[in-house]
DNA sequence: TCCCATGTGTTATGAGATAACATAACTGGG
DNA sequence: CCCAGTTATGTTATCTCATAACACATGGGA
């Protein structure tokens, strides 16, 4: 990543949340969890908790260093399988150009994801893709499309130049 | 990656270059080379090469087992600066969801790259995306696109069970 | 209550990528 | 031709990212 210097980068742009968002979110998570027998567990829920407070993508050693609430880190294990839970259930996606990860925004699961990352902030902005002619063309060539990811690197409106 | 056991799937379906087509290939790596005032040299092009002949998408390490001709390994910053050139004139691409590379298909400088890559055989195959409908949202929220990544899973024909 | 499935803790290691610095090889100007 | 500047390579070490393997815990049903 090569962030910072190259523009003016207005910090606080892109918010994580906090206080009742975060509460809200994190209930959310709870109920969908229970409507489909699965356990938001203490690591999962404190995994889901950091990506949500977050600014930017987090990377998988950054919320190894967070996770414990004294500055204790977690094991690595422990904030892989509570990602692969997250990314299995839809509340967090991983970003394959950043080797990072980010809380869903999108209240709808099983949809497809992509995002706006801006080289300049770090932010990601996720957003649902149209991929009619992608899955078409594909599907003229016989493929069997199961998942699909859509990763776009640019500047996000508030680290512009101009 | 999860290949072979999940499915019947004919070897030699994806073929890489050899003898012949591989040398024409190369030898339009040095042309376009010349006229850009690049250097092709020793182990930019063996990467090329080893890229050129496999049959599915390359790690890093394997090309760092293969780079000799005699058996010995390279060093693992003698791939990264080929793949970086190679990567930066357009001749090869990183599939970011494999940690792997392919040597690009498509004869067009400067073209946005996207992939169909089959789970099973493990194949990618490289296509002209059509990101009109992406980047003209991205535009209306008042992103500036520099590149794009598109990588689609699925079963190529070879692979699938029907 | 015992079993089994699922989840967690812990240690160790595998896989992917780059920093830093020394040396060599091309290029243009004198 | 030779030198200086730039570009590329060689080499060592290390950093980041991710998972294997196995022991222990927990929780819900037969």
């Amino acid at each position: 990543m090569h962030m910072g210097a190259e523009c003016h980068h207005e910090d606080g742009a892109h918010p994580g949340l906090s206080g009742a968002d975060l509460a809200v979110a994190l209930g959310h998570a709870e109920t969908r969890c229970a409507q489909t027998q699965e356990r938001l567990t203490t690591p999962r829920r404190r995994v889901l908790e950091l990506l949500l407070e977050a600014d930017a993508p987090l990377k998988a050693y950054d919320l190894i260093a967070a996770f414990g609430t004294h500055g204790e880190p977690a094991k690595p294990p422990t904030v892989y399988r509570a990602l692969e839970f997250l990314e299995r259930l839809g509340f967090a996606h991983r970003i394959e150009s950043l080797n990072a990860y980010v809380p869903c925004r999108i209240d709808a699961a099983g949809h497809r994801a992509a995002f706006l990352i801006c080289d300049c902030c770090g932010a990601a902005e996720e957003f649902e893709p149209d991929f009619e002619g992608q899955l078409a063309a594909a599907a003229a060539s016989g493929y069997q499309v199961r998942a699909v990811t859509l990763e776009a690197r640019g500047l996000c409106p508030a680290c512009q130049p101009g």
